[in-house]
DNA sequence: TGTACATCAGTGAACGCGCGTTCACTGATGTAC
DNA sequence: TGTACATCAGTGAACGCGCGTTCACTGATGTAC
């Protein structure tokens, strides 16, 4: 034993960090070869040949295509978390018009910074590849507890079931994640930022008058 | 000149049927394909193959794997159209809820008629293929735009700006693109179509206090 | 109606190419003492 | 510190296979007269 007692990773050496520097080429490469096409078709020999190694090497981190996928997946939506997290975090105090303002913002910000990222999480959302539309989805999910949480604690959330905050924040985050696609899909980002904002103002709206009218005693 | 004068197809005969017949073929195969992958992965001689044609013969019907896919865009989203416009018109006159019922009633009548057309819209609506992406995204903003004006005669439209409607209307049109994936995913429908409806539900709610008050007067 | 010619949907062989996966390997990094 | 051995990330040759596209073709259907 020659590595401080205690410590997980035995190897912090030289070599795993070399193996995680191509690790994250694979990834990178993988990324760009995505914009311009699905998943399902991105081949292994493409993504080896876009990084500088030999095609055995993809072996080495991934079984295949659709596991890289799944990486790919955290990485896109791992920093996402973070900030929605924080978002979440920061303006759980401000008025309506500030919180709306402050999830468009997030999403314009996220779509700047990654484009890639968010253009990979809208395209195989539906994708055809079933594990990395499962990993998606589960994230999503995820995301829309986490936000239903949010609303929970808040003061205009009285009255509400749980089963409709969560209805709520499903609206939220797939309205999220299409505004993304819209973005990526257009030069001029105002247009789709006003529509975004306004939609969000229509389903804020509704928020605030969902327990005037009781829900129909039929069906 | 042996046929009809002022017939535009010169040859409606036994030859055409056949070429019609297996076009068709080869949509429908390449549909029952896109089931387990994307359109950007779909090889044309496992098209060929299913349908039982040489491979070559696909060149008779199709310059490419993409002009088949704009092809299906077509089937897809013209059968859904005629019943939208249908329904759009049957409930002009319904109160708020009828018109939510008929709304996801046509949507899940749709995705159970062809699960695999709707499949294909979801999953090639952000897809790896440029020209169907696009195909897609104009025939719902084509829906969106007739929406907005089946919104723009209704009483409730007093005082809506054309943008705002068809803000409205685009938000429609996405929820009922969003559902259809939602349905594919899970085997039980009831509580998929009951989260739509309550969405639906809170959309209406927004709608009804638009004018309430004004938009910010900020930015 | 019958005949001679034109059209064209579908064929089948051939091509060069890139694919995913296997295997035994190399040589730098890590470990034991 | 120095040495002998183990590990393992990345290599490169080889494989069989299915791909998209080309080409000259065949034979049923259609057209002209």
């Amino acid at each position: 034993m020659s590595h401080t007692l205690g410590d997980p990773a035995p190897t912090p050496g030289a070599r795993q960090a070399q193996k995680l520097r191509t690790r994250q080429a694979l990834l990178d490469a993988a990324l760009r070869l995505l914009a311009e096409q699905s998943l399902s078709s991105l081949g292994l020999r493409e993504v080896t040949r876009a990084v500088g190694v030999a095609p055995t090497a993809f072996y080495r981190h991934f079984r295949d295509i659709a596991d890289l996928g799944v990486a790919l997946v955290e990485e896109a939506l791992g920093s996402l978390h973070t900030t929605l997290v924080a978002t979440l975090a920061a303006t759980g105090e401000g008025d309506g018009e500030e919180r709306i303002a402050a999830a468009v913002e997030l999403i314009v910000a996220y779509v700047r910074a990654y484009p890639a990222h968010a253009r990979f999480i809208a395209r195989e959302q539906h994708g055809g590849v079933r594990r990395v539309r499962e990993a998606i989805g589960a994230q999503l999910a995820l995301f829309a507890r986490e936000v239903a949480a949010q609303f929970a604690k808040e003061p205009e959330a009285v009255g509400w079931s749980e089963d409709d905050l969560l209805m709520l924040a499903r609206m939220y985050v797939d309205h999220m994640v299409m505004t993304a696609s819209a973005l990526l899909e257009t030069d001029d980002a105002g247009p789709v930022t006003d529509t975004a904002r306004r939609q969000l103002r229509l389903v804020s709206l509704g928020r605030r008058h969902w327990l005037d009218a009781p829900p129909p005693a039929d069906r």
